[in-house]
DNA sequence: TCCATAAGTTAGTCATACCTAATTTATGGT
DNA sequence: ACCATAAATTAGGTATGACTAACTTATGGA
Protein backbone atom coordinates (compact mmCIF):
# COMPACT_ATOMS: atom_id res chain seq x y z
CA UNK A 1 0.00 0.00 0.00
CA UNK A 2 2.89 2.54 -0.74
CA UNK A 3 2.97 4.52 -3.51
CA UNK A 4 -0.25 2.69 -5.34
CA UNK A 5 -2.01 6.53 -6.60
CA UNK A 6 0.25 8.94 -8.16
CA UNK A 7 -2.23 11.94 -7.96
CA UNK A 8 -2.85 12.24 -4.51
CA UNK A 9 -0.62 12.15 -0.99
CA UNK A 10 2.80 12.58 -2.15
CA UNK A 11 5.31 9.48 -1.57
CA UNK A 12 8.64 11.42 -1.31
CA UNK A 13 8.05 14.84 -1.50
CA UNK A 14 11.10 17.17 0.14
CA UNK A 15 8.85 18.75 2.55
CA UNK A 16 10.07 22.12 3.90
CA UNK A 17 10.67 22.82 7.46
CA UNK A 18 7.62 24.84 8.01
CA UNK A 19 5.90 22.00 7.08
CA UNK A 20 6.96 19.34 8.75
CA UNK A 21 6.82 21.44 11.93
CA UNK A 22 2.84 22.01 11.87
CA UNK A 23 2.53 18.13 10.91
CA UNK A 24 4.53 17.72 14.63
CA UNK A 25 1.72 19.98 15.88
CA UNK A 26 -1.01 18.23 14.12
CA UNK A 27 -0.16 15.35 15.63
CA UNK A 28 0.76 15.57 19.33
CA UNK A 29 -2.31 18.05 19.39
CA UNK A 30 -4.24 14.97 17.59
CA UNK A 31 -2.69 12.73 20.35
CA UNK A 32 -5.80 13.56 22.64
CA UNK A 33 -8.37 11.80 20.03
CA UNK A 34 -10.17 15.27 18.89
CA UNK A 35 -9.02 17.20 15.91
CA UNK A 36 -6.26 19.67 16.23
CA UNK A 37 -7.77 23.31 16.44
CA UNK A 38 -6.59 26.16 14.42
CA UNK A 39 -5.65 27.96 17.35
CA UNK A 40 -4.15 25.69 19.39
CA UNK A 41 -1.66 24.84 16.52
CA UNK A 42 -1.37 28.41 16.47
CA UNK A 43 -0.36 28.61 19.91
CA UNK A 44 1.93 25.45 20.44
CA UNK A 45 3.63 26.81 17.13
CA UNK A 46 3.79 30.52 18.39
CA UNK A 47 2.28 32.22 15.33
CA UNK A 48 -0.76 33.96 14.49
CA UNK A 49 -4.19 32.05 13.98
CA UNK A 50 -4.75 33.22 10.54
CA UNK A 51 -1.53 31.99 9.51
CA UNK A 52 -2.26 28.72 10.61
CA UNK A 53 -5.68 28.58 8.28
CA UNK A 54 -3.45 29.89 5.09
CA UNK A 55 -1.13 26.62 5.84
CA UNK A 56 -4.09 24.01 7.11
CA UNK A 57 -5.17 25.19 3.30
CA UNK A 58 -1.96 23.91 1.77
CA UNK A 59 -1.59 21.00 3.76
CA UNK A 60 -4.60 19.38 3.18
CA UNK A 61 -4.21 20.13 -0.54
CA UNK A 62 -0.87 18.49 0.01
CA UNK A 63 -2.63 15.45 1.04
CA UNK A 64 -1.27 15.36 4.55
CA UNK A 65 -4.22 16.49 6.55
CA UNK A 66 -8.16 16.25 5.88
CA UNK A 67 -10.24 19.47 7.01
CA UNK A 68 -13.42 20.57 7.80
CA UNK A 69 -13.45 24.55 7.62
CA UNK A 70 -14.32 25.51 11.13
CA UNK A 71 -13.67 22.03 12.40
CA UNK A 72 -9.89 21.50 12.78
CA UNK A 73 -7.27 19.40 10.68
CA UNK A 74 -7.14 15.57 11.33
CA UNK A 75 -3.69 13.93 10.00
CA UNK A 76 -4.20 11.49 6.53
CA UNK A 77 -1.83 8.28 6.58
CA UNK A 78 0.50 10.63 4.68
CA UNK A 79 0.72 12.99 7.16
CA UNK A 80 1.05 10.85 9.98
CA UNK A 81 3.70 9.06 8.04
CA UNK A 82 5.55 12.16 7.80
CA UNK A 83 4.90 13.22 11.35
CA UNK A 84 6.21 10.14 12.52
CA UNK A 85 9.32 10.33 10.61
CA UNK A 86 9.66 13.67 11.77
CA UNK A 87 9.31 12.79 15.27
CA UNK A 88 11.97 10.37 15.11
CA UNK A 89 14.31 12.30 13.50
CA UNK A 90 13.95 14.77 16.96
CA UNK A 91 13.99 11.92 19.41
CA UNK A 92 17.13 10.19 17.54
CA UNK A 93 18.79 13.94 17.80
CA UNK A 94 18.11 14.39 20.81
CA UNK A 95 19.33 11.16 22.48
CA UNK A 96 22.46 11.03 20.30
CA UNK A 97 22.70 14.64 21.84
CA UNK A 98 22.74 13.59 25.50
CA UNK A 99 24.60 10.33 24.96
CA UNK A 100 27.52 10.88 22.31
CA UNK A 101 27.71 14.50 22.99
CA UNK A 102 27.25 15.55 26.69
CA UNK A 103 24.31 17.79 26.42
CA UNK A 104 22.36 17.99 29.03
CA UNK A 105 18.42 17.23 28.84
CA UNK A 106 17.62 20.69 28.99
CA UNK A 107 19.31 21.66 25.99
CA UNK A 108 18.73 19.40 23.33
CA UNK A 109 15.23 20.65 22.07
CA UNK A 110 16.01 23.66 20.66
CA UNK A 111 19.57 22.19 18.48
CA UNK A 112 17.36 19.37 17.16
CA UNK A 113 14.48 21.55 16.67
CA UNK A 114 16.65 23.13 13.61
CA UNK A 115 18.35 19.75 12.58
CA UNK A 116 15.67 17.73 12.45
CA UNK A 117 14.68 19.97 8.81
CA UNK A 118 18.44 18.96 8.19
CA UNK A 119 19.51 15.63 8.85
CA UNK A 120 19.41 12.34 6.20
CA UNK A 121 17.63 9.52 6.71
CA UNK A 122 20.48 7.86 6.92
CA UNK A 123 22.62 10.30 9.51
CA UNK A 124 19.71 9.60 11.37
CA UNK A 125 19.78 5.95 11.31
CA UNK A 126 23.84 6.07 11.73
CA UNK A 127 23.57 8.21 15.39
CA UNK A 128 20.81 5.99 16.53
CA UNK A 129 22.94 2.84 15.79
CA UNK A 130 25.57 4.40 17.35
CA UNK A 131 23.90 5.09 20.59
CA UNK A 132 22.28 1.56 20.65
CA UNK A 133 19.31 2.33 19.18
CA UNK A 134 17.48 3.68 22.47
CA UNK A 135 13.75 3.42 22.93
CA UNK A 136 12.87 6.40 24.31
CA UNK A 137 14.36 10.11 23.67
CA UNK A 138 15.84 11.94 26.96
CA UNK A 139 12.92 12.95 28.05
CA UNK A 140 11.05 9.44 28.12
CA UNK A 141 9.27 10.31 24.96
CA UNK A 142 8.97 7.22 22.44
CA UNK A 143 11.29 6.91 19.29
CA UNK A 144 9.38 5.86 16.62
CA UNK A 145 10.62 3.04 14.34
CA UNK A 146 12.88 3.26 11.17
CA UNK A 147 9.38 1.96 8.87
CA UNK A 148 7.18 4.69 10.71
CA UNK A 149 5.46 2.56 13.77
CA UNK A 150 5.20 3.80 17.01
CA UNK A 151 3.58 2.36 20.04
CA UNK A 152 2.65 5.02 22.64
CA UNK A 153 2.42 3.52 26.01
CA UNK A 154 -0.52 3.76 28.16
CA UNK A 155 -0.01 6.85 30.16
CA UNK A 156 -1.71 8.86 32.58
CA UNK A 157 -1.03 13.21 33.93
CA UNK A 158 0.36 13.16 37.32
CA UNK A 159 -2.21 15.95 37.59
CA UNK A 160 -4.64 13.03 37.55
CA UNK A 161 -3.54 10.72 40.16
CA UNK A 162 -5.06 11.05 43.46
CA UNK A 163 -3.37 10.83 47.04
CA UNK A 164 -1.90 7.19 48.35
CA UNK A 165 -1.21 6.55 44.18
CA UNK A 166 2.01 5.19 42.97
CA UNK A 167 3.52 5.47 39.90
CA UNK A 168 6.77 5.57 37.99
CA UNK A 169 7.17 8.73 35.83
CA UNK A 170 7.32 7.86 32.46
CA UNK A 171 7.99 11.14 30.12
CA UNK A 172 8.30 15.08 30.25
CA UNK A 173 7.97 17.54 28.41
CA UNK A 174 10.96 18.57 26.54
CA UNK A 175 10.14 22.36 25.28
CA UNK A 176 10.95 24.31 27.77
CA UNK A 177 14.44 24.23 29.32
CA UNK A 178 14.13 25.93 32.60
CA UNK A 179 10.69 23.31 33.49
CA UNK A 180 13.47 20.52 32.43
CA UNK A 181 16.37 21.95 34.71
CA UNK A 182 13.66 21.92 37.80
CA UNK A 183 12.73 18.44 37.57
CA UNK A 184 15.73 17.80 37.50
CA UNK A 185 16.71 18.73 40.77
CA UNK A 186 13.63 17.51 42.19
CA UNK A 187 14.35 14.40 41.06
CA UNK A 188 11.11 13.93 39.13
CA UNK A 189 13.21 11.80 35.72
CA UNK A 190 11.78 9.34 33.54
CA UNK A 191 11.93 6.14 35.88
CA UNK A 192 11.90 7.78 38.76
CA UNK A 193 9.19 6.01 41.43
CA UNK A 194 6.68 8.63 42.75
CA UNK A 195 3.33 8.86 45.51
CA UNK A 196 1.18 10.98 45.51
CA UNK A 197 0.92 12.00 49.28
CA UNK A 198 -1.86 14.88 48.88
CA UNK A 199 -3.05 17.04 47.03
CA UNK A 200 -5.67 20.53 47.53
CA UNK A 201 -9.02 20.83 45.44
CA UNK A 202 -9.17 23.68 43.05
CA UNK A 203 -5.96 23.07 41.41
CA UNK A 204 -3.80 23.13 44.17
CA UNK A 205 -0.77 22.14 45.21
CA UNK A 206 0.28 18.12 44.84
CA UNK A 207 2.50 16.41 47.62
CA UNK A 208 5.13 13.75 46.48
CA UNK A 209 6.99 11.49 47.81
CA UNK A 210 10.09 10.60 45.84
CA UNK A 211 12.71 8.53 46.64
CA UNK A 212 14.16 10.34 50.12
CA UNK A 213 11.99 13.37 49.29
CA UNK A 214 8.80 14.43 49.68
CA UNK A 215 8.15 17.60 47.32
CA UNK A 216 4.94 19.72 46.57
CA UNK A 217 4.48 21.02 42.64
CA UNK A 218 1.83 22.52 41.40
CA UNK A 219 -0.86 21.32 38.97
CA UNK A 220 0.09 22.97 35.72
CA UNK A 221 3.81 21.53 36.16
CA UNK A 222 2.38 17.77 37.31
CA UNK A 223 -0.10 17.95 34.16
CA UNK A 224 3.38 18.16 31.95
CA UNK A 225 4.27 14.50 33.55
CA UNK A 226 3.27 11.54 32.26
CA UNK A 227 3.12 8.40 34.70
CA UNK A 228 2.27 5.02 34.37
CA UNK A 229 0.27 4.00 37.53
CA UNK A 230 1.32 1.35 39.87
CA UNK A 231 -0.44 0.12 42.99
CA UNK A 232 -3.73 2.04 43.87
CA UNK A 233 -3.80 3.83 40.66
CA UNK A 234 -6.77 5.84 39.09
CA UNK A 235 -7.59 6.95 35.81
CA UNK A 236 -10.20 9.16 37.08
CA UNK A 237 -11.09 11.78 34.72
CA UNK A 238 -13.32 14.16 37.69
CA UNK A 239 -9.79 15.17 39.43
CA UNK A 240 -10.29 18.67 39.00
CA UNK B 1 36.87 44.96 18.06
CA UNK B 2 34.13 43.18 18.55
CA UNK B 3 30.65 44.71 17.95
CA UNK B 4 31.80 48.58 18.36
CA UNK B 5 29.59 50.29 15.95
CA UNK B 6 25.80 49.58 15.87
CA UNK B 7 25.17 50.94 12.46
CA UNK B 8 26.71 48.92 9.95
CA UNK B 9 28.00 45.18 10.10
CA UNK B 10 25.45 43.65 11.86
CA UNK B 11 27.71 41.54 14.47
CA UNK B 12 25.32 38.66 15.69
CA UNK B 13 21.99 38.66 13.25
CA UNK B 14 21.15 35.44 12.37
CA UNK B 15 21.86 34.79 8.45
CA UNK B 16 19.80 32.96 6.24
CA UNK B 17 21.01 29.70 4.89
CA UNK B 18 21.46 31.15 1.41
CA UNK B 19 23.23 34.06 2.45
CA UNK B 20 25.39 31.87 4.28
CA UNK B 21 25.98 30.05 0.79
CA UNK B 22 26.28 33.85 -1.10
CA UNK B 23 29.10 34.58 1.24
CA UNK B 24 30.79 30.74 1.05
CA UNK B 25 30.59 31.32 -2.84
CA UNK B 26 32.26 34.54 -2.81
CA UNK B 27 34.89 33.90 0.11
CA UNK B 28 35.91 30.58 -2.60
CA UNK B 29 35.89 32.56 -5.61
CA UNK B 30 38.00 35.69 -4.25
CA UNK B 31 40.64 33.46 -3.19
CA UNK B 32 42.55 33.65 -6.58
CA UNK B 33 42.53 37.31 -5.38
CA UNK B 34 40.11 38.91 -7.98
CA UNK B 35 36.14 40.21 -7.24
CA UNK B 36 33.77 37.23 -6.78
CA UNK B 37 31.89 37.96 -10.49
CA UNK B 38 28.16 37.50 -10.65
CA UNK B 39 28.57 34.71 -13.29
CA UNK B 40 30.61 32.87 -11.20
CA UNK B 41 28.87 33.09 -8.45
CA UNK B 42 25.91 31.92 -10.28
CA UNK B 43 27.52 28.63 -11.57
CA UNK B 44 28.85 27.83 -8.44
CA UNK B 45 25.51 27.80 -6.30
CA UNK B 46 23.63 26.59 -9.78
CA UNK B 47 21.18 29.27 -9.71
CA UNK B 48 20.70 32.09 -12.72
CA UNK B 49 22.95 35.19 -12.77
CA UNK B 50 19.99 37.27 -12.48
CA UNK B 51 19.24 36.23 -8.96
CA UNK B 52 22.79 36.84 -7.95
CA UNK B 53 22.34 40.26 -9.08
CA UNK B 54 19.88 40.81 -6.25
CA UNK B 55 21.28 38.89 -3.43
CA UNK B 56 24.31 41.12 -4.20
CA UNK B 57 22.21 43.84 -3.92
CA UNK B 58 21.23 42.64 -0.72
CA UNK B 59 24.29 41.59 0.38
CA UNK B 60 25.97 44.90 0.21
CA UNK B 61 22.85 46.46 2.12
CA UNK B 62 23.58 44.22 4.99
CA UNK B 63 27.73 45.49 4.83
CA UNK B 64 28.65 41.49 3.98
CA UNK B 65 30.43 42.69 0.82
CA UNK B 66 31.33 45.44 -1.06
CA UNK B 67 29.95 45.67 -4.76
CA UNK B 68 30.76 47.72 -7.74
CA UNK B 69 28.34 47.86 -10.07
CA UNK B 70 29.47 45.53 -13.07
CA UNK B 71 32.97 44.65 -11.36
CA UNK B 72 32.26 41.98 -9.11
CA UNK B 73 32.07 41.51 -5.40
CA UNK B 74 34.50 41.44 -2.13
CA UNK B 75 33.35 40.66 1.23
CA UNK B 76 33.60 43.49 3.62
CA UNK B 77 35.58 42.12 7.57
CA UNK B 78 31.97 40.94 8.75
CA UNK B 79 31.00 39.21 5.63
CA UNK B 80 34.46 37.11 5.81
CA UNK B 81 34.00 36.41 9.75
CA UNK B 82 30.74 35.01 8.28
CA UNK B 83 31.90 33.28 5.73
CA UNK B 84 34.77 31.25 8.07
CA UNK B 85 32.17 30.57 10.30
CA UNK B 86 29.96 28.54 7.61
CA UNK B 87 32.99 27.09 6.61
CA UNK B 88 34.38 25.99 10.07
CA UNK B 89 31.13 24.59 10.04
CA UNK B 90 31.04 22.68 6.76
CA UNK B 91 34.23 21.21 7.35
CA UNK B 92 34.00 20.17 10.93
CA UNK B 93 30.62 18.50 10.30
CA UNK B 94 32.25 16.84 7.22
CA UNK B 95 35.48 15.41 9.43
CA UNK B 96 33.11 14.35 12.12
CA UNK B 97 30.54 12.16 9.71
CA UNK B 98 34.00 10.69 8.54
CA UNK B 99 35.50 10.04 11.97
CA UNK B 100 32.12 9.55 14.37
CA UNK B 101 29.71 7.94 12.46
CA UNK B 102 31.58 6.26 9.65
CA UNK B 103 30.42 8.38 6.80
CA UNK B 104 32.77 7.57 3.63
CA UNK B 105 34.61 11.17 2.05
CA UNK B 106 32.26 11.16 -0.76
CA UNK B 107 29.00 11.27 1.23
CA UNK B 108 29.26 14.35 3.56
CA UNK B 109 29.26 16.69 1.23
CA UNK B 110 26.28 16.87 0.85
CA UNK B 111 25.17 16.41 4.66
CA UNK B 112 27.27 19.52 5.92
CA UNK B 113 25.91 21.35 3.23
CA UNK B 114 22.48 21.13 5.07
CA UNK B 115 23.93 21.02 8.51
CA UNK B 116 25.92 23.83 8.43
CA UNK B 117 22.96 26.33 8.58
CA UNK B 118 21.26 24.09 11.28
CA UNK B 119 24.29 23.30 13.84
CA UNK B 120 24.69 25.65 16.74
CA UNK B 121 28.54 27.02 17.60
CA UNK B 122 27.88 24.82 20.55
CA UNK B 123 27.48 21.60 19.06
CA UNK B 124 29.89 22.33 15.99
CA UNK B 125 32.46 23.12 19.52
CA UNK B 126 31.44 19.82 20.76
CA UNK B 127 31.45 17.92 17.43
CA UNK B 128 35.22 19.15 17.08
CA UNK B 129 36.51 17.84 20.50
CA UNK B 130 35.46 14.85 20.44
CA UNK B 131 37.41 13.74 17.21
CA UNK B 132 40.21 15.72 18.79
CA UNK B 133 40.17 19.26 17.39
CA UNK B 134 41.56 18.17 13.88
CA UNK B 135 43.17 20.49 11.13
CA UNK B 136 41.35 19.84 8.19
CA UNK B 137 38.13 17.91 7.05
CA UNK B 138 38.54 15.01 5.29
CA UNK B 139 39.27 16.19 1.68
CA UNK B 140 42.45 18.24 3.21
CA UNK B 141 40.56 21.48 3.80
CA UNK B 142 41.93 23.82 6.64
CA UNK B 143 39.63 24.01 9.40
CA UNK B 144 39.02 27.60 10.22
CA UNK B 145 39.38 28.12 14.26
CA UNK B 146 36.59 28.71 16.86
CA UNK B 147 37.95 32.36 16.94
CA UNK B 148 37.81 32.64 13.03
CA UNK B 149 41.20 32.50 11.75
CA UNK B 150 42.32 30.55 8.79
CA UNK B 151 46.47 30.06 7.63
CA UNK B 152 45.52 28.71 4.06
CA UNK B 153 48.78 26.70 3.28
CA UNK B 154 50.49 27.60 0.26
CA UNK B 155 49.58 24.82 -2.17
CA UNK B 156 49.50 25.00 -6.15
CA UNK B 157 47.54 22.80 -8.57
CA UNK B 158 48.72 19.58 -9.42
CA UNK B 159 47.90 20.65 -13.16
CA UNK B 160 50.34 23.27 -12.66
CA UNK B 161 53.52 20.72 -11.87
CA UNK B 162 55.75 19.93 -14.25
CA UNK B 163 57.69 16.42 -15.05
CA UNK B 164 59.83 15.55 -12.63
CA UNK B 165 58.57 17.46 -9.88
CA UNK B 166 57.33 15.60 -6.87
CA UNK B 167 54.98 16.38 -4.16
CA UNK B 168 52.59 15.46 -1.82
CA UNK B 169 48.19 15.92 -2.02
CA UNK B 170 47.11 18.47 0.10
CA UNK B 171 43.46 19.09 -0.79
CA UNK B 172 40.85 17.91 -3.14
CA UNK B 173 37.56 19.26 -3.93
CA UNK B 174 34.71 17.71 -2.57
CA UNK B 175 31.42 18.91 -3.80
CA UNK B 176 32.00 15.67 -6.52
CA UNK B 177 30.87 12.75 -4.48
CA UNK B 178 32.35 10.35 -8.11
CA UNK B 179 35.17 12.14 -8.67
CA UNK B 180 35.89 11.38 -4.50
CA UNK B 181 35.34 7.65 -5.10
CA UNK B 182 37.39 7.81 -8.41
CA UNK B 183 40.32 9.58 -6.32
CA UNK B 184 39.78 6.99 -3.63
CA UNK B 185 40.69 4.65 -6.11
CA UNK B 186 43.55 6.25 -7.85
CA UNK B 187 45.25 6.64 -4.42
CA UNK B 188 45.11 10.52 -4.32
CA UNK B 189 43.78 11.19 -0.93
CA UNK B 190 45.44 13.93 1.09
CA UNK B 191 49.08 13.09 2.27
CA UNK B 192 49.81 10.44 -0.43
CA UNK B 193 52.45 11.15 -2.34
CA UNK B 194 53.04 11.75 -6.16
CA UNK B 195 55.32 12.58 -8.69
CA UNK B 196 54.28 13.66 -12.56
CA UNK B 197 56.05 11.63 -14.51
CA UNK B 198 55.36 13.21 -17.60
CA UNK B 199 52.71 15.24 -19.45
CA UNK B 200 50.99 16.24 -22.61
CA UNK B 201 50.26 19.39 -24.12
CA UNK B 202 47.49 21.32 -25.14
CA UNK B 203 45.57 20.83 -21.33
CA UNK B 204 46.76 16.69 -22.69
CA UNK B 205 47.02 13.95 -19.71
CA UNK B 206 49.37 13.59 -17.01
CA UNK B 207 51.24 10.86 -15.80
CA UNK B 208 52.02 10.26 -11.90
CA UNK B 209 53.86 7.68 -9.68
CA UNK B 210 51.87 7.02 -7.15
CA UNK B 211 52.89 4.76 -4.51
CA UNK B 212 53.27 1.44 -5.92
CA UNK B 213 51.45 2.44 -9.23
CA UNK B 214 51.65 4.78 -12.37
CA UNK B 215 48.16 6.68 -13.41
CA UNK B 216 47.35 9.24 -15.98
CA UNK B 217 44.65 11.48 -15.17
CA UNK B 218 43.48 14.59 -17.26
CA UNK B 219 44.45 18.21 -17.06
CA UNK B 220 40.91 19.15 -15.92
CA UNK B 221 40.84 16.63 -12.77
CA UNK B 222 44.30 17.91 -12.09
CA UNK B 223 43.35 21.25 -11.50
CA UNK B 224 40.81 19.74 -8.88
CA UNK B 225 43.79 18.27 -6.67
CA UNK B 226 46.00 20.59 -4.35
CA UNK B 227 49.44 19.88 -3.91
CA UNK B 228 52.52 20.87 -1.54
CA UNK B 229 55.56 20.99 -3.51
CA UNK B 230 58.59 18.73 -2.91
CA UNK B 231 61.86 18.68 -4.69
CA UNK B 232 62.15 20.22 -8.16
CA UNK B 233 58.92 22.16 -7.39
CA UNK B 234 57.72 24.67 -9.89
CA UNK B 235 55.10 27.44 -9.43
CA UNK B 236 55.18 28.45 -13.34
CA UNK B 237 51.90 29.85 -14.49
CA UNK B 238 53.06 29.36 -17.72
CA UNK B 239 52.05 25.37 -17.76
CA UNK B 240 49.36 25.86 -20.60
C1' DT C 1 -34.94 31.59 20.19
C1' DC C 2 -31.48 34.98 20.12
C1' DC C 3 -27.22 36.84 20.38
C1' DA C 4 -22.57 37.74 22.57
C1' DT C 5 -18.31 35.73 22.31
C1' DA C 6 -14.88 32.71 20.79
C1' DA C 7 -12.99 30.38 16.91
C1' DG C 8 -11.88 30.46 12.30
C1' DT C 9 -11.31 32.47 7.83
C1' DT C 10 -10.51 35.98 4.21
C1' DA C 11 -8.29 40.05 2.40
C1' DG C 12 -4.42 42.46 1.72
C1' DT C 13 0.61 43.12 2.77
C1' DC C 14 5.50 41.97 3.34
C1' DA C 15 10.25 39.66 2.99
C1' DT C 16 12.96 36.06 1.06
C1' DA C 17 14.69 33.91 -2.79
C1' DC C 18 14.18 32.08 -6.85
C1' DC C 19 12.85 32.42 -12.19
C1' DT C 20 12.73 34.30 -17.49
C1' DA C 21 13.00 38.00 -20.68
C1' DA C 22 14.59 42.37 -21.85
C1' DT C 23 17.86 45.87 -21.33
C1' DT C 24 22.18 48.16 -20.11
C1' DT C 25 27.16 48.33 -19.45
C1' DA C 26 31.92 47.05 -20.31
C1' DT C 27 35.59 45.44 -23.24
C1' DG C 28 38.54 43.92 -26.82
C1' DG C 29 39.41 43.64 -31.69
C1' DT C 30 39.48 45.97 -36.03
C1' DA D 1 36.47 55.39 -32.76
C1' DC D 2 33.19 51.81 -33.27
C1' DC D 3 30.69 47.92 -32.34
C1' DA D 4 29.80 42.86 -31.45
C1' DT D 5 29.74 40.10 -27.60
C1' DA D 6 29.88 38.88 -22.93
C1' DA D 7 28.69 40.25 -18.37
C1' DA D 8 25.58 42.32 -15.42
C1' DT D 9 21.42 44.40 -14.22
C1' DT D 10 16.48 45.60 -14.24
C1' DA D 11 11.67 44.45 -14.84
C1' DG D 12 8.19 41.61 -13.77
C1' DG D 13 6.57 37.19 -12.02
C1' DT D 14 6.08 33.00 -8.68
C1' DA D 15 5.91 30.30 -4.27
C1' DT D 16 6.49 30.08 0.64
C1' DG D 17 5.25 31.55 4.93
C1' DA D 18 4.59 34.98 8.00
C1' DC D 19 1.72 39.39 9.60
C1' DT D 20 -2.64 42.64 10.91
C1' DA D 21 -7.30 43.95 10.32
C1' DA D 22 -11.77 42.86 9.12
C1' DC D 23 -15.25 39.65 8.55
C1' DT D 24 -17.86 35.11 9.09
C1' DT D 25 -19.32 30.98 11.49
C1' DA D 26 -20.33 28.22 15.50
C1' DT D 27 -21.89 27.66 20.10
C1' DG D 28 -23.63 28.01 24.65
C1' DG D 29 -26.18 30.66 28.03
C1' DA D 30 -30.12 33.61 29.23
Amino acid sequence: MTASRAPKSAPNVELTGPVEDYLKAIYELERSGEPAETNAIARLLGIAPASVSGMIRRLARLGLIRHERYHGARLTAAGRRAALKTLRRHRVIEAYLTSALGYSWDRVHDEAERLEHAASDELIDRMAEAIGEPATDPHGAPIPSRDGTLEERSVVKLSDLMPGDVARVERVSDDDAERLRYLAELGIVPGASIQVIAREPFEGPIALRLKDTSRTIGTGLASQILVAPGARATRSRSAR
